[in-house]
DNA sequence: CCGTTAAAGGTTCTGCAGTTCCGTTAAGGC
DNA sequence: GCCTTAACGGAACTGCAGAACCTTTAACGG
């Protein structure tokens, strides 16, 4: 074999799903802070030796399980209203966040891009990602003259998700079906009177 | 002295402070998850056995950091007019989250409640505290007449800072004065619509 | 199939966060 | 001012997360 070859193939792989998998479920059932890499290496039934070389922290564990979150993805709705996109899309992340595995899951790897930067690419990436996927929603919705032209797609995705984070993180509040559903009529409504043009400040309502 | 009395008064009060503000300085400097209490009672002068005992755990500590910040509280803006008003809020938010030090502290807080039931609490407490403080602003603007009748004053300010806590711990995207203007415009606009009465959904664009 | 070596695995060691123990200081009621 | 004891403080101890070391397994090129 070649010198210097790297192996991703056969075993390498069955060890990074089975850490990965192991990962969630610790993640999920003591957070972020009492997660012990020796606990994540019993439970995947691999070498404790194996998880502290290669993922080194747990933040870089959760970064690694972030990148794998990431690839994959969930299809955007297509309802014909902005309205109506959007609101399937308040509920997609209010299922996501009141889930109790996916909830603490998130929860989790919020926490780690905080402590660790690579886990805060990871997570800004993987949001990147997602905002680019629902976008169309909003450009479909300026083609059909639903909203002022040179609105701010990512800026109306961000804002139909931000209240339930918020919610998620801050304040506490409950994550429910009516507030996934005002976050996406209050994205519409501040959307239609211009504030994510990217000219600038508000169009006066017509 | 009589049997049981507490005394909050001299040393111990002393001592509190001098803890929370060296937990507030290490907060700062090595985030939530590498903070040691050890080093926390060397900067404050103070035994280490101290820190265990009344504190017991990082969580606990920033809990109670969390209820001394919840004390000190900062007046609320009243320019007159609901966008000026959430406009000011927005900038309030804004800077402090971008400010190194409290930015810092914030998220270490947050972090700090999604670990522990008491630090939650405090957090949740301290954000009711500060949205009550602002709700009058909306209740005028509802009887101005600014904004439809019913209006729900508490969910517009979250709306107004939920944005900017979405980039500080979820995107990752800027925190600038141009994010806390859109955001408190956002909110305005959709409270014009009607999206935040407690009746429920939109009413029609006036 | 074989040889090379990347990557996993098992075991032992170590540093330090967190605990325990006991002596010391000072708050506050009389 | 005195006495009781709540609360603080220093030092020695302990358990365990994480590092170090070496052995074993199996991926992949020929």
């Amino acid at each position: 074999m070649a010198v210097g070859a790297i192996r991703p193939g056969g075993r390498t792989a069955r060890v990074r799903a089975a850490v990965l998998r192991a990962a969630g479920d610790a993640l999920v059932e003591h957070g972020f802070d009492r997660l012990d890499l020796a606990d994540v290496a019993r439970r995947a039934e691999v070498g404790k030796t194996t998880v502290y070389r290669r993922w080194g922290t747990v933040a870089g564990l959760v970064a690694d399980l972030l990148t794998d979150m990431a690839e994959q993805s969930l299809p955007r709705a297509d309802t014909g209203s902005l309205t109506g996109d959007l609101r399937a899309n308040a509920r997609l992340v209010q299922r996501t966040l009141v889930d109790p595995r996916q909830g603490a899951l998130f929860r989790a790897v919020i926490v780690a891009a905080t402590c660790d930067p690579r886990a805060a690419e990871a997570l800004h990436h993987f949001y990147a990602v997602r905002i680019a996927e629902w976008a169309p929603c909003v450009e479909q919705a300026v083609r059909r003259a639903e909203l002022p032209p040179g609105t701010d797609a990512a800026e109306v995705i961000r804002a139909v998700s931000a209240p339930l984070y918020y919610r998620l993180l801050v304040s506490g509040d409950p994550i429910d079906e009516a507030a996934a559903d005002r976050a996406a009529d209050a994205a519409v409504a501040a959307a239609h009177a211009g504030v994510y043009t990217t000219a600038g400040g508000p169009q006066p309502v017509r």
